[in-house]
DNA sequence: ATCAACTGAGACAGTTCTGTCTCATGAGAA
DNA sequence: TTCTCATGAGACAGAACTGTCTCAGTTGAT
């Protein structure tokens, strides 16, 4: 059925993010096609993390491009950079759970690349007074990802609607739990 | 040299929870004790996974009985229950990575146990008005263990100093990124 | 010094996984 | 229809992992 490799490796996502020790036989299975084809399409476990990889990387680094965080308003950047992240946050997920375990350079160059330009949105955030300075940048960023990871797996199983995980996440980083009366800035 | 069943533990996590698909051969290793004493300690690996999920519960449980959630200020609960957490993130980033693909009903009711007290909080928190009323009180409680498992992973790698890891926790969520003037509670 | 208990190293068979191969089937194009 | 191509099913050997066992060395107590 899922013939092209990207159904696969996001088959494989789906399955490898909840069971990391599956074999290929069930990776197989999960994308609807024989373990033969499964070899052809990806020479071996390795290549297909990879690719999952490279794939989860190249998305990411074009909603970063599609959201253009390094202009207007810092807050609005989030927000936009939220909407374009969350679609592909399964993949966020995987990447930012299993990143240290790449062998690969291109990879962790990438990863260090998309993680140094939402830093910079922070950073920027800092400077313009939007963003709190008591927290590094770099804390913020990687908070980000974390949160957008645990809407990823809050979606995926179910205890999250999908239409309201912007909400969830945005609200959440950018206001913080504690109740405020009036807002910094409204939807 | 690290007999005691709970190190062998806390080694294993350190490995799994980067390298999941670890051979026991290389978990013996990390906890620096032989293939064979690994075994008698723990019959297998799957036993051995088991281990960790109840210790890493027990540990959970144990820091919610301490940190008191239930009693007082639910802000200044939250940073008891952080103090209180913190020191076993690296078994809550484990646990909530891993959690689901725990068979056994024990663990999963613990897991289900505490996650009902941490979100038993912010609703308590949410109806004194402390807490914000437009995010779900479950959403709130499975946030803040991301967040708790984020600083864990970023304290094992270095990227975080351990005594900032409390403040990078509660402020970030109690607070969020967004700059305010007036505090809603100091510390 | 003697003994008991524990440990590490290594060997071992059994199982599982991997990567490759062949072959038959089915879909689609000409 | 006929041909081509991709696929699935299955077989296969090799590798890796697992669980168990034996044996020798070390430690610590008596």
């Amino acid at each position: 059925m899922a013939t092209d490799r990207e159904s696969v490796l996001l088959a494989a996502v789906g399955l490898l993010s909840r069971q990391p020790t599956a074999a290929m036989d069930e990776l197989a299975r999960a994308a609807g096609i024989s373990r033969a084809t499964l070899h052809r399409l990806f020479p071996g476990r390795e290549a297909l993390i990879h690719e999952i990889g490279a794939l989860a990387l190249a998305r990411m680094e074009a909603a970063l491009d599609a959201a253009t965080i390094d202009e207007g308003d810092p807050v609005a950047a989030v927000r936009r950079l939220a909407d374009a992240l969350i679609p592909h946050a399964q993949l966020v997920a995987f990447i930012s759970g299993e990143s240290r375990l790449f062998d690969d350079d291109a990879i962790n160059d990438a990863w260090d690349r998309v993680d140094a330009r939402v830093a910079a949105l922070f950073l920027r955030g800092q400077q313009s007074g939007a963003f709190r300075i008591e927290l590094p940048a770099s804390w913020l960023s990687e908070a980000f990802f974390d949160l957008l990871a645990g809407v990823g797996w809050a979606v995926q199983d179910g205890r999250l609607a999908h239409r309201e995980s912007n909400r969830a996440l945005t609200e959440l980083f950018l206001g913080g739990a504690v109740r405020r009366d009036q807002p910094g800035s409204a939807d």
